[in-house]
DNA sequence: CAAGAATATTCGATATTTCTAATATACAGA
DNA sequence: TCTGTATATTAGAAATATCGAATATTCTTG
């Protein structure tokens, strides 16, 4: 109900909203990787990955640790992956569905007196 | 990991990254509306909500049936309201080790000498 | 302290989002 | 068919997000 509320998931979801996000987090739902490993399995710029993780951090949903020369990053909060667990079933479904309406649409196209 | 998911992931998280459009799910969480109850019960500007209902039906997240001269929105896949209560439980938690993280300070400057 | 490695930040250019105001469309009833 | 009501779309301005290139920072080791 409250705005802050609202606000607060708002910003929670635009964190998420990028491909590469996604890719990020669920690489450290395993457990914790450096900076370094996630560029090269990402096989991407290191300072894109760099200002992924940062938006990331801003909204505390990942946390990173120091050692050395490296910074490690892991996934701050478990429920974060149930979300993305959640959108796996809900894309599943979808796709499910669309399956679904392509069949019935072959078979009109099969039987066009009924 | 294949791109697609990701991409799919970050397109309905993209959908869901706005405080207005968060509420008006919120709204339709409990059954369906009209646009005009929805406009009314936000007390925003019509063309504003109406461009988030078109947002939210890009994504296929609600459906629309007109009946009439009113059209009635509806969440189309319960698995939404799902990753929103998520979020409720996601906050809350972080509210509270927020709280937490306050009440030690409270305490370190208490008891300097520990 | 110098040099190299790992990571972060800054800077512009481009693209996307969001908003308001104005306009368009679709339907209902007189 | 004309009018009002409900909703959608368009247009343009302002804000925000994204990317690669360059630069800065931090740590380790010789």
């Amino acid at each position: 109900m409250p705005e802050t509320l609202h606000r607060f998931k708002a910003d929670i979801f635009q964190a998420l909203a990028h491909p590469t996000r996604i890719a990020i987090i669920e690489l450290l739902s395993s457990g914790e990787l450096s900076a370094g490993a996630l560029i090269e399995k990402l096989g991407m710029e290191q300072a894109n990955i760099s200002q992924h993780l940062s938006v990331l951090r801003a909204q505390r949903i990942v946390a990173n640790r120091k050692a050395g020369n490296q910074v490690f990053y892991s996934v701050r909060d478990p429920i974060i992956l149930d979300v993305l667990a959640l959108m796996r079933r809900y894309f599943q479904k979808q796709v499910g569905e669309a399956k679904e309406m392509l069949k019935e649409m072959e078979n009109d196209l099969m039987e066009p007196s009924r």
